[in-house]
DNA sequence: CACACAACCTGTCAGC
DNA sequence: TGCTGACAGGTTGTGT
């Protein structure tokens, strides 16, 4: 479930629940996620208490009294949720519970398996070798008209497959990459650097677009997207996004699908023209 | 260096 | 009904 828009809408819900609460147990099922769960993990956050949920990119990270932040990360299908306990029914794939003083039970559930729970030191947390990489918030003051066009300029690979690389900007990952680029009339296989005079449309569209999906509370497509067990909405005003051989909103054509760097994109070839330079 | 691609793992769905 | 292949919102390591 998780681009931009899905984790910052588990963000919000972890946020309402968990600060102030305290771990009273935590069960791990299994350990072998993306990076194996360590195993004093169980004992390093007993007793302890939520401080604050932050995001990063598509990074979570739970800060705990102590000096220990947990960072996740939900992959392809993971998912939070919280559940008054005695309503929890356990479900497949359910992989860590985190039993709480307040009367919840936060559960991790990944399906897949690409998620992450990793806890880390408080202090430099950001120096982290999965974090460090990481190139500006889209939704802050430095992802800049200038600063993108700076980035596109040397770039030749698709304009759709440089927009999800999470070093440039983070993000954006496959749905919000093509959802964007329609919105632009920029064809998903434009040559970054042809369209680096166009950043200042692109910077908009990007935020335009994430910014209504988290107004939606994100896009669910097959897993609950919140924390609460709700679904978002955004599903319903994807333009392109899967919408393969339905008509254009814009002009009536069949969106196409294509697949770039092993990811399906969608655009309109009507409204997004290939053009050379 | 920049880019394409496979791999990680499980579930679902279309087609035979 | 059961099997097979394609595909799914991400990230990372490898190869060219």
């Amino acid at each position: 479930m998780p681009e931009l828009p899905e984790v910052e809408t588990v963000k919000r819900g972890l946020e309402s629940v968990l600060p102030g609460a305290l771990v009273e147990k935590t069960t791990v099922h299994r350990h072998d996620l993306r990076h194996p769960i360590p195993e004093n993990l169980v004992r390093q956050i007993k007793g302890s208490k939520f401080l604050s949920v932050k995001r990063r990119a598509k990074y979570l990270l739970l800060e705990m009294e102590g000096g220990i932040t947990l960072l996740s990360h939900l992959g392809m299908s993971g998912s939070w949720v919280i559940r008054k306990k005695g309503e929890y029914k356990p479900q497949t794939h359910d992989h860590i519970i985190i039993s709480l003083s307040n009367g919840r039970e936060l559960v991790f559930n990944d399906p897949r398996r690409f998620g992450l729970l990793l806890p880390l030191e408080t202090q430099g947390v950001e120096q982290h070798p999965l974090l460090s990489h990481l190139g500006p918030e889209p939704l802050g003051l430095a992802f800049s008209p200038e600063y993108l066009k700076e980035s596109l300029k040397a770039r030749s690979g698709p304009i759709k497959t440089v927009l999800m690389n999470q070093e440039l900007v983070v993000g954006v990952g496959n749905i919000y990459a093509s959802e964007a680029l329609f919105r632009t009339k920029i064809h998903p296989a434009t040559p970054a650097k042809h369209v680096a005079g166009r950043s200042k449309e692109i910077v908009g569209a990007i935020r335009l677009v994430l910014n209504d999906a988290i107004k939606s509370g994100g896009s669910t497509l097959r897993n609950y997207a919140q924390a609460s067990g709700d679904t978002g909405y955004f599903q319903h005003h994807f333009m392109v996004y899967g919408r393969e051989e339905e008509p254009c909103i814009m002009c009536g054509t069949a969106i196409s699908r294509i697949v770039q760097a092993g990811r399906s994109t969608y655009f309109c070839k009507s409204c997004q023209k290939l053009r050379k330079k």
